[in-house]
DNA sequence: CCACTGCGTAAGCAACTCCTTAATTAATGA
DNA sequence: TCATTAATTAAGGAGTTGCTTACGCAGTGG
């Protein structure tokens, strides 16, 4: 049900696949046809196209095209989100850590 | 098909669901029953509870059985991991900037 | 012992995912 | 013009997800 279109789901979705995953890393040496970036995977052409599709909708790439190339680029600025999200809730995990520590010091204070 | 059993996946993926993300954001004023959990929620305790299965299975939560209630805890271990997939991908971008921003600079030095 | 509480599992349903093969669109070049 | 290359769309199938209602199972307290 649901398919939670949110912009943050989205991008984790998109990243919750090793497919995925690795076709962004590919990206990082730079822009790249979709051919070249389905050749290292044993999956059809059509497949890879599909993934794209969900790297696009969650704005982690750009299609472009130039002749009949389709050339792939990356976008990192849905990754910042997602890392604000991942880091926030690891800081206040922390945070509650910090807390009692301060708590526990303030109490030998009064000891 | 395939389900994407790796760790990373099944943490983006769990985080892929507002209303889990809501759940860990809630996890993180303290341990908390099942009951509580659900109800800021529209949905059925079933519901609930099948959320917190997938939390669990990508190990973002622990529950302990005390009497009837069962007590979830919050665990960020694989948010490090999912913290350093997305740092190491944002950062190699900012890295290939530098790079970009460096090759000016020569550029403009040998002009 | 028995009803009640807290939570899980079971079964079922619509919608979605991830793959496939076949057909289609679009640009290149002999 | 027509075959070739690059990629997408279409259709379909097996499996998964996210919810529901109904039921089951421990632990509590009368």
């Amino acid at each position: 049900m649901a398919a939670a279109t949110d912009e943050l789901s989205l991008v984790f979705q998109a990243l919750a696949d090793p497919t995925r995953r690795a076709i962004l890393s590919r990206l990082h040496a730079g822009p790249t046809t979709v051919g070249e970036l389905a050749e290292p995977f044993a999956m059809s052409r059509p497949a890879i196209s599909q993934h794209l599709k969900v790297l696009e909708r969650a704005g982690l790439i750009e299609r472009t095209a130039t002749a009949q190339w389709r050339t792939c680029t990356l976008r990192t600025e849905p990754l910042d989100e997602a890392s604000a999200w991942v880091e926030r809730h690891r800081g206040e995990w922390n945070e509650r850590f910090d807390l009692l520590d301060e708590h526990l010091r303030s109490m030998k204070e009064q000891s």
